[in-house]
DNA sequence: GACGGGCAATAGGTTTTTTCTATAGCGTTG
DNA sequence: CAACGCTATAGAAAAAACCTATTGCCCGTC
C-alpha cells in the first residue's frame, strides 16, 4: 500500500467514478484502473463496484476510505511539523512532576523556558506518579517524570539522577544523641512518630520495601498525601519524616528543618525523564527536554538538589 | 512523501547507518542516499546528520521518526482491517442512544446482532444526547442516535425517521372533554402539571422552543432525568406529559397510558443515525447500521415506532 | 604523518514501475 | 439500435527506482 494509492483511491470515493478523478488528479483514466486493481489485489478483495455509470464503494471500499483519509491526514501533519521544526518553537508542553520533583525542579525549569522559548507554553502539572505514568501510557502528556520505569513498554527513558532519602525532623526537636551532621539507621528512625504519605504513594511504597527488606516495621503515625502538609507538620514538631532532600529544600534553607543522612540501609531512588512514544515529538518538547537536563545540571552543581548524576544514555 | 521513504527512513533511525539500514531493507547503499536526500529536498530540512561513522538523527530526523512509526501503523493497520472485511464481522461495536429510542429500539436490535452476527458484540449506551454527540466527536464510540445535528460537523448522517410528540396521561385521570383519539392543542397542556425531563435534555429543549414560539407558558412541576420514572407517575396519575410515542409504547400497550395528538404547534423532530469519521469503520458496525436501518424499518412497519419514514440519503 | 577501514555521496547505466495513447467491451439511453 | 459514457486491456513511452563502480571524507592505527 502506498501513499499515492491512497490519494487516489480517495479521489475516486469522492468522485465517483474513475474518469472523473483521473481527471482530478490529472493522469490517464487507465492508469487510475490499474492502481485500483493493483491496490484489490494486493488486499486480496474487491474495492471498488464498476457500473457503466462510474464506480461505487463496496463494504471493504468503505472501510479503506476512512482509514485512507486518517493516513492523509497524518501524512500532512508529518510534513507540516517537520517543516514547522525549522521555525522557532512554540505550542504547549505539558510535563507530569511528582510534587517531590516539582519542588525544586518547577520554578528554574519555568523561568529558563519563558526566557529563552518565548513561544513555548510550559503547563507543568504536579502529581502523583501513578498518574503520571497513566498519562504517558495514553499519551495526554508529553514528557513526565517519574521513579520507577520498571512497569514501563516501548517509552523513552532517561536516566536523570539518584536521590538519596534523608530524614527530616524540626530543629529544636531532633530526637537523636548524634549530631545531624551524621547518618542515623533507619531502625532507630523507624521507632519514632513517622508522618508519611499513603501506600498509593511511590516514596512510600519505596520506603515500605526497603523496610521489609531490611526486617524493620515502621511506625507511622500520621498518614498524609500532601507533601508541603507533611512538611510543616514536621517543622512545627508533631512528628518526623523521610523524603529526598530535594523534596524539602525551603524548609531546610530558611533553618525550619534538619536533614539527616540515613543509612543501614541507604535508600536510593533513580529519577527517570520519560517520553510518551504515543504522543507525537514536537520541536517544543525536544527544547524542553533540553532545557530540563540543563536545569537539572545547574541545580546539582549549585548543590541545590542533591544527588548522584548519572550518564546521558537513552533507549528508545 | 512515500509510505517506502518512511519505511526506509524509519530503519536508517534504527540501524543508525545507511550502509546497515540498506543491508536490512535489501537494496544497495547509494539508493537509500537518494532518498533521503529527496525526502530532505521535500521538505526543505536536513533530517541526517552525516558522520564518517553512521548518521544520527536531527531534531528534524526526530520528529519525523515519531510520525513515521504512527503512520506506518496505521497503514499497517489499514491492510489488516480492509483483508479482514471479507470475513465474518466480528468485534464490538459502541452505539449511543437517547433513552426514548433505546426503549423501542435496543431490545430488538440486539436481539436482531444476535442472530444474524454471532461474533459481534453490540454495546448499546443509553445516555443523553449531549454525551451521545460529545462521544461522537471524540470517536469513542462507533455509531450513535441524535435529535438535532445542526451542531456536527464532518460527521456522515442518515436520517431515520421523523417522530411526532404526543400528550401521555393515565387512562382513568384523563383531562379533557375530548376523546384521546381528537388532537389536544398544546395551549391546553400546558395547563396541566406537567413532569418533563430538565432543560439539559433535548426532548425538554425542544418543547420549551415550541412552547416559546407560540407564547405558551408551560407548567411544569416535576422535573425528571429519568424516561420510567417519568412514566411510572403519569400512570399513577400525578400529572401528565409530552414524549415521543416510542418511548412510552410499553405503557401504551399494556393500558397503563393513553395517549394523544397535539395540534397547534404539531411538534415533530427528526431521528438521525450519526456515524463518527475519527472513528475508523469497521465491518461489523457497517452491519450494525444496516441492521439497525432493518429493524426500524420493520418496528415502524408493525407501527411499533410511529413516525415519518425519509428517503434515505448518506452524507459524507 | 602516512595508511587503511568504514562510511556516505556521486555518476552513469539498467531495470522496474508508472503513465500515456489507442482501443475494446459493455450497459444504458435516446 | 445506434450513440454515449463508462471501465478494462494492450503496448509503447516516460519516469522512477535501483544497481555497480567510484570518489571523498574522517578516524583510528601503525
Amino acid at each position: 500500500m502506498d501513499i499515492k494509492q491512497l490519494r487516489y483511491f480517495v479521489a475516486i470515493a469522492e468522485e465517483g467514478s474513475l474518469s472523473a478523478a483521473a481527471g482530478r488528479i490529472g493522469i490517464a483514466q487507465p492508469s487510475l484502473s490499474q492502481h485500483v486493481k493493483n491496490l484489490e489485489q494486493q488486499l486480496g478483495i474487491d474495492l471498488l463496484a464498476r457500473s457503466p455509470r462510474g464506480v461505487t464503494l463496496t463494504q471493504s471500499g468503505v472501510i479503506l476510505l476512512s482509514h485512507a483519509r486518517r493516513i492523509l491526514a497524518a501524512v500532512e501533519q508529518a510534513s507540516e511539523d517537520v517543516r514547522a521544526s525549522g521555525l522557532e518553537p512554540r505550542g504547549e508542553v505539558s510535563f507530569g512532576l511528582p510534587s517531590s520533583v516539582s519542588m525544586v525542579l518547577s520554578v528554574p525549569l519555568a523561568e529558563t523556558v519563558r526566557l529563552e522559548l518565548p513561544e513555548v507554553r510550559l503547563r507543568a502539572i504536579e502529581a502523583m506518579s501513578g498518574f503520571i505514568q497513566g498519562w504517558l501510557e495514553e499519551g495526554s502528556i508529553d514528557l513526565g517524570i517519574l521513579y520507577d520505569v520498571s512497569a514501563l513498554k516501548h517509552m523513552q527513558i532517561r536516566p536523570l539522577i539518584t536521590e538519596e532519602l534523608f530524614f527530616f525532623s524540626a530543629p529544636d526537636h531532633w530526637p537523636f544523641k548524634s549530631s545531624p551532621d551524621r547518618p542515623v539507621p533507619l531502625a532507630e528512625v523507624a521507632k519514632l512518630d513517622l508522618i508519611l504519605p499513603s501506600r498509593s504513594h511511590g516514596l512510600r511504597a519505596m520506603i515500605d520495601r526497603f523496610a521489609r527488606a531490611n526486617g524493620i516495621d515502621l511506625r507511622v503515625s500520621i498518614e498524609m498525601d500532601a507533601l508541603t502538609q507533611i512538611k510543616t507538620l514536621v517543622a512545627r514538631a508533631s512528628g518526623y519524616t523521610i523524603l529526598a532532600p530535594a523534596a524539602a529544600q525551603d524548609l531546610v534553607a530558611r533553618g525550619e528543618l534538619v536533614a539527616a543522612r540515613i543509612d543501614e540501609p541507604v535508600m536510593r531512588r533513580p529519577v527517570y525523564l520519560v517520553r510518551s512514544p504515543d504522543a507525537t515529538v514536537t520541536r517544543a518538547s525536544q527544547e524542553v527536554e533540553r532545557l530540563t537536563l540543563q536545569v537539572i545540571q545547574d541545580l546539582t552543581s549549585r548543590n541545590i538538589w542533591r544527588g548522584y548524576a548519572i550518564n546521558e544514555e537513552t533507549r528508545v
